[in-house]
DNA sequence: CGCCGAGTTGAACTGAATCAAGAAACGTGG
DNA sequence: CCACGTTTCTTGATTCAGTTCAACTCGGCG
């Protein structure tokens, strides 16, 4: 686990290097909405410092998607993949530096450069990894379970983002995340 | 949704025409185990006809993580990417026919054959979006809703699988599953 | 000073799990 | 082809984690 992660941040770093020509640097302001649902965006956000939220609305609630902070990335998965448009927005939660790379960008640069092929879809597959643990931890944890594994992998967090926001990315209440770590 | 598992059928299909080469035709028999787990396993299966389950032990209960049938998929993921041994046990669950492609012989196929990397790209992308669809049904779905999702996506699988595995996919018990399902 | 968003607390409610028995279906051997 | 044991499925009673709704607290900040 802890060297998983490890890996990918390791990963990201070479990406950072290696597709250098194709990343366009940017910096976002705190409450900043860097991708507005309803839009097309075949955008992914690599982030240097500072936290970026994905997130969208089920039944006028706001869902978090996904953080991103400390080398790891975000994007609006959907738009990426189907090339509509996209349920999800993207925000800034901090100040953030961001590396800015365009999904077409990169087919055209793995065309000319398919020895980093494997680079890009060793990524993917870590984003699957990180999704298929996060799935299982919908399945078999608690709700107290879910935010001490989540406080365990970002131990910070809790400083940079708010209850509302953790607890919608932990498929739980507000209510019950108040609950459940006022006895931890 | 409906197009989207059409266009993944393509997508295998074509993936049986261009590696071709490194395909494996297998058979396997009704309650056969093609993978068991606490070994390493770097194969994918295409399923062509019949059905395949992967499964795995999570406090002494049998978990199924994916069927594959009708040209899908199914492999050890973690024990692909990591390179270790697999959680995963694959059985099949009907007499069935399938393509078996290894791993590290479609990376080698792929660096002579770059200009598959696209499609092997786009295989791995749409198991990305099953996943999230999935997980979201998780968060959101009551127990009848994921059931009657699934059964809309598959209508014949109640034919061909036990209750009590369909149930572990959707993560719910057999007994909820039973109640659930009377009363659609 | 009073408002406002973020977090907390309480009480009632609910979907699903658990535990425990039965009923049906299934296949294997006599 | 029937009888028996084994899985598979159903049903009931109880319990529990988490939701919902509503009120309240706290710390800024105009």
């Amino acid at each position: 686990m802890q060297s998983e992660q490890y890996q990918v941040k390791e990963l990201i770093k070479q990406i950072i290097i290696n597709f250098e020509e194709i990343l366009t640097p940017a910096e976002y302001k705190r409450g900043e909405v860097v991708h507005h649902s309803s839009n097309t965006c075949n955008k992914i956000f690599i982030v240097k410092s500072g936290i970026l939220r994905s997130y969208y609305f089920q039944n006028d609630t706001d869902i978090t998607a996904h953080f991103a902070m400390d080398y790891s990335i975000v994007g609006a998965v959907d738009s990426i993949m189907k090339k509509e448009k996209s349920i999800y927005s993207i925000e800034a939660l901090e100040d953030s530096e961001v590396l800015v790379m365009n999904y077409d960008e990169m087919e055209t640069f793995l065309i000319k450069n398919p020895a980093y092929e494997k680079l890009a879809r060793q990524v993917s597959q870590f984003l699957y990894l990180d999704l298929v643990e996060r799935f299982e931890g919908m399945m078999f944890l608690t709700a107290k379970e879910r935010y001490q594994h989540l406080i365990t992998r970002y131990p910070k967090i809790t400083q940079q983002v708010s209850l509302g926001h953790i607890a919608s990315y932990l498929g739980i209440t507000q209510e019950t995340l108040s609950r459940v770590r006022k006895l931890t």
